[in-house]
DNA sequence: CTTCTTACA
DNA sequence: TGTAAGAA
């Protein structure tokens, strides 16, 4: 199928489509006038990229890990591949590093301005 | 009409 | 992400 036809069955846009092979975590075959073929493989595939970047991972590490990944859509599991499981524990980690900094600005604030009963009501310039 | 690449904001 | 240009 062509790039269309992928973003279509994946909601992904074709642009978006077209950044994640410029990342190396998809790679389709090229029809003789130069458009982009893909596979029903490359649906789950881009699932798996969606999922993998919802756990915070770089599309580099991505990149690297995905052929180890396997199942349809988000219900995905990882494979005994040597350093996968490695990669995830590491971004649990930061994750976690992540928060403890967050936390700790927050009680910043907190020394500052006591309760916040005054939130902005709109943040972004399309209201 | 669909896709391709490159590039700017 | 939106969008434009020029080519196949």
């Amino acid at each position: 199928m062509r790039i269309s036809a992928l973003a279509r069955r994946t909601g992904v846009s074709d642009r978006l489509l077209r950044y994640y092979e410029a990342q190396g975590l998809l790679r389709p075959t090229r029809l003789p006038n130069g458009y982009r073929e893909y596979d029903e493989s490359h649906i789950a595939t881009v699932g798996h990229i969606r999922t993998l970047l919802a756990a915070g991972l770089p599309t580099a590490v991505i990149a690297q890990i995905l052929h180890c990944v396997h199942g349809d859509g988000d219900q995905l599991f990882p494979a005994p591949c040597p350093g996968v499981l490695a990669h995830l524990r590491r971004e649990h980690t930061r994750i976690d590093a992540a928060i403890a900094q967050l936390q700790s600005s927050r009680q910043a604030l907190d020394g500052l301005v006591g309760g916040v009963p005054g939130q902005s009501p709109d943040r972004s310039p399309a209201g």
